[in-house]
DNA sequence: GGGAAACATTTTAGGCTTAAAACAATTCGG
DNA sequence: CCGAATTGTTTTAAGCCTAAAATGTTTCCC
């Protein structure tokens, strides 16, 4: 179907003499594929999270990051790893200590450093919110095959690759 | 690798005996790859649009819905569109149409209706904004090849239909 | 040592987002 | 025709999120 164009942009390419605008509605497509998938997915997690826990998306994924962190971190490094601002993170993180899931600390190496951990509780309560979470994610994606899953996961990283770069191109 | 616990997933699914809890760490995988890229590139295109247009992401996301619809739609029917809520888009409309970009008016035939449509300035700045934004998303995936597109596109068709019918079994 | 640069966090101002309740208009079934 | 459901929108209350500026702390290096 596409033949006729591909010609065309082949010969612009070769011939690098005409500077038509190229055509990149397919990347167009797959990236509004991309942003419907996860905002499908994650309104779902969101969804169930409220009902069955009572607790925002945010707050799981902040706890999420705790959970693999035994010693704690850093709150620059919860924001880099939740790709957030770090304005974000100091509510957040203040709410949670409120409601006795977080503890903070300030470091005592560097007195600009805040230390966040899992409090007993916190750790308690997202483990059983953790196990729930991944059969409600097993389950979103139960259609994929094993092979799917893989191919998906090669393709998200080269996809990952390619952005990380392009935004680097522009920041460097 | 994961040769023994395979079998010993296969003995439980054949006897049907162990109600082993199934280890879904693969999908839970994907799911945060998948987030990762959307957040990354969702990021990379809210940033330029602050930067080249001083447009932020949801207004630019619901001049391009309207774009696509000459006779206007129904708050509604964005709604639905842009999966967000509904008292969502009552603010995000009021803005726009603050600003010159959105005409809105109640639909003769139902007064419970209000139509949207983008007016002249809307479209015309819509359309400067979108043909940038089209190269930008092009750079993003530059290094995907057509087949990686093509696949992924498959492959998240897949997805979503998955996702779609797991968001219906919980709500039907 | 002392200032400049870098770093970690918080604050600020504004906008986005949601769920749920409230309100308004239409449609449906008897 | 009329009350009851349904549908479309707005309001409300709370929380999330960002960019940019401000604040406090450390490091670098001369």
């Amino acid at each position: 179907m596409p033949a006729v164009s591909d010609c065309i942009e082949m010969l612009d390419s070769e011939t690098k003499a005409v500077e038509t605008p190229e055509d990149h509605a397919e990347e167009l497509r797959l990236w509004l594929r991309l942003l419907t998938c996860t905002t499908l997915i994650e309104g779902e997690v969101r969804g169930r999270l409220r009902q069955r826990f009572d607790v925002t998306l945010p707050r799981f994924d902040l706890m999420a990051q705790l959970d693999k962190a035994p010693d704690g971190m850093t709150l620059s490094d919860v924001s880099k790893r939740m790709m957030v601002s770090n304005g974000n993170v100091t509510g957040l993180v203040e709410r949670l200590v409120e409601s006795g899931h977080l503890d903070r600390r300030t470091s005592e190496t560097d007195r600009r450093v805040q230390v966040i951990r899992l409090t007993k509780l916190g750790r308690a309560e997202f483990r059983r919110m953790a196990s729930e979470h991944e059969t409600w994610i097993a389950d979103l994606f139960a259609d994929l095959t094993p092979k799917d899953v893989r191919e998906l996961m090669r393709l998200l990283a080269k996809t990952k690759a390619s952005a990380q770069k392009s935004a680097a191109r522009r920041r460097p």
